[in-house]
DNA sequence: TGTTAGCACTCTCCTCTCTTGAGTGCTAAC
DNA sequence: GTTAGCACTCAAGAGAGGAGAGTGCTAACA
């Protein structure tokens, strides 16, 4: 389906138009404010075929035109001009990201606040999947008789713990010993690699031991499961309220439940997320729940790996140009940041 | 100000009434529904009484009447009947506690969930804040060349690392012995109990390390500031949503962006809470964004030290025994799931 | 003296009608 | 191919009228 260039002119007009105002575009508020040097009329007739071509749709006979969700993606595919950022927008993201993080959480909080700062919508952001990779360190640390504390440290910088309980009779200097054969045997080797013959070694080494080494083997083996937490972290809701979509209580409703919904929200994300940046519009998306939204993804990186993505939610007639910059931008700041904290290098 | 009996009765008939259907509560209801014996015109002359008194009040000349902040409290401190969890309900909290939790954050996480799911209303929950305490195990990592964790583990079960740069000369053995050292030496004291004289005993048994040594005290201090976390996990939002009082957009707006701002919201929340049960109405907290909620607020603890707080947010037409009574069981619940997973006992 | 029936009065809410105005599609002229 | 003109459509808002719920007041009753 061909758009000749004045086709694509009104259509630019009319998308820009409604993302500003919200109200059906008619053919006189083009000809006025978008000097396309011809009449209503004319568009007029333009605006019936691109009606026709399933680009614009009229909410009834006697209303200006609302972009449908086909012209919004003919949009962003073809005729969307980069958004750059304002100087005062910029100062506020390097603002951000010249602090010094302690935890990562406050700061993928805090990246998510500033997505939706900046563009009036709300944001998400998946915590970092660290990859497992191999165990750098294990230790088991007593905390009163009868209990210990299991504390692993992967090379890739992910660290867990847990609580076991212990027989009274194990001393302090026994958990010593234990996790000394452990790191001596299973350091540097992968969670999947760690192999039968290892674990004979550890059990002939450890013989008077065995009670203790099914139950710290079992909470080794358990941890590497419940490794991908996978939380996410929403931001600036109250913002997709100011938008008129929302005026109808019956729309939030459903879009926070699914929100609030972890799982849910981290399946349709891990659908929607490809590498680079994603565009979803409405309809596009196969979740009932969000289809008057569109969702801006993109993925952040530690050294060229990918390891999260964050995103932006808002309604379908959202500024998708701002957006993307903006998820652009952030998602290398943030994936800057986080090389920073995990590989060092300068503070 | 004292109210008759039949006073009493009629004002516990107009709450009730209120809390079941939203709407302004008129005489012929009260003497249809409550058996008081009395016609509509005696009714009438009480509540013309009860108005005068502040305990209601008429939206309009013609409408029925509807309890005021004023009627809520005298409600809730002398009318109300503690409300009895249905088996149904309670089978679904001790379903949630009697499973095995790995995580504390999802442990919380749930609870709110399960605070909203039983009272319709937003629940709020606050992360433990665990006493510092004294250093059980101190332990250096190495990461990279270069790059080294630094794993703290309290005996109260808290635990902390952090990455810190580290001389490139230094080896995985010097780690090791600078652990020890300060195992050694630290294990056992406070935060606040740290000595010069300790400190100059380490720096004395690890002069080859000194540059090492201030990185990682600095971060001992930094760490044992930045303890107070103090996350708030929400949930439920959108069953704030189902209320009619909260079908008007702006209202929702304003709560949301309060509730978002997790430092406001812990102040506020700070301010509220007592030891017991809490409970707020309206105009009782000096938060305006706040005004049309009530909230209702208990401590949990371990070990008899309380150690956070959870609650629960509504309209101020809330089910206040109902809610009452579920913010008491899951305190308690929480406080003896976290108790397990802390002090150990049981599986 | 407390209680009640009766009644006029008030005020919201709903429905219906009418008007206004924005915008369209079609036609004929340029 | 473009444009002016015009009849037509439809949503939104204003206004009027009626229904209904609930009240306060008065007078009668126990």
């Amino acid at each position: 389906m061909k758009l000749n260039p004045r086709q694509q002119q009104i259509l630019l007009a009319i998308i820009k138009e409604y993302i500003d105002t919200a109200e059906p575009v008619g053919s006189r508020t083009i000809a006025r404010k978008y000097k396309l040097g011809v009449s209503p009329a004319t568009i007029r007739n333009e605006m019936a075929d691109l009606e026709e071509m399933g680009f614009i749709e009229q909410p009834h006979t006697s209303a200006g035109r609302v972009p449908s969700e086909r012209g919004y993606r003919y949009y962003v595919d073809y005729l969307m001009q980069r958004y750059s950022l304002s100087p005062e927008e910029e100062d506020l993201i390097r603002q951000e990201y010249t602090r010094k993080v302690r935890d990562i959480g406050l700061l993928l909080q805090r990246t998510g606040q500033l997505l939706s700062q900046l563009t009036h919508c709300a944001s998400v952001v998946q915590s970092p999947k660290l990859e497992v990779g191999s165990y750098k360190h294990i230790q088991l640390v007593e905390m009163s008789p009868g209990r210990a504390m299991l504390v692993i440290v992967m090379d890739s910088g992910m660290i867990q713990h847990q609580m076991i309980d212990i027989p009274t009779s194990i001393t302090g200097s026994d958990l010593t010993t234990i996790s000394h054969v452990l790191n001596a045997k299973l350091g540097g080797s992968t969670v999947e690699t760690i192999k039968i013959t290892l674990l004979k070694e550890i059990y002939l080494e450890l013989t008077r031991h065995r009670q203790i080494l099914d139950m710290v083997l079992e909470a080794l083996r358990s941890s590497s499961a419940s490794v991908s937490e996978d939380k996410i972290y929403l931001g600036g809701l109250f913002n997709i309220l100011s938008h008129p979509e929302f005026h109808n209580v019956e729309k939030v409703k459903t879009l926070l439940s699914l929100l609030e919904q972890e799982n849910l929200l981290a399946n349709l994300l891990a659908q929607i997320n490809q590498p680079g940046i994603n565009v979803r519009i409405g309809g596009e998306m196969s979740c009932r729940e969000i289809q008057d939204c569109s969702i801006v993804t993109a993925t952040y990186e530690i050294g060229g790996q990918p390891i999260g993505y964050l995103g932006v939610l808002g309604p379908i007639r959202m500024d998708y140009a701002k957006v993307i910059s903006v998820v652009d931008c952030m998602t290398k700041n943030l994936s800057y940041a986080l090389e920073r904290l995990f590989k060092g290098g300068g503070r």
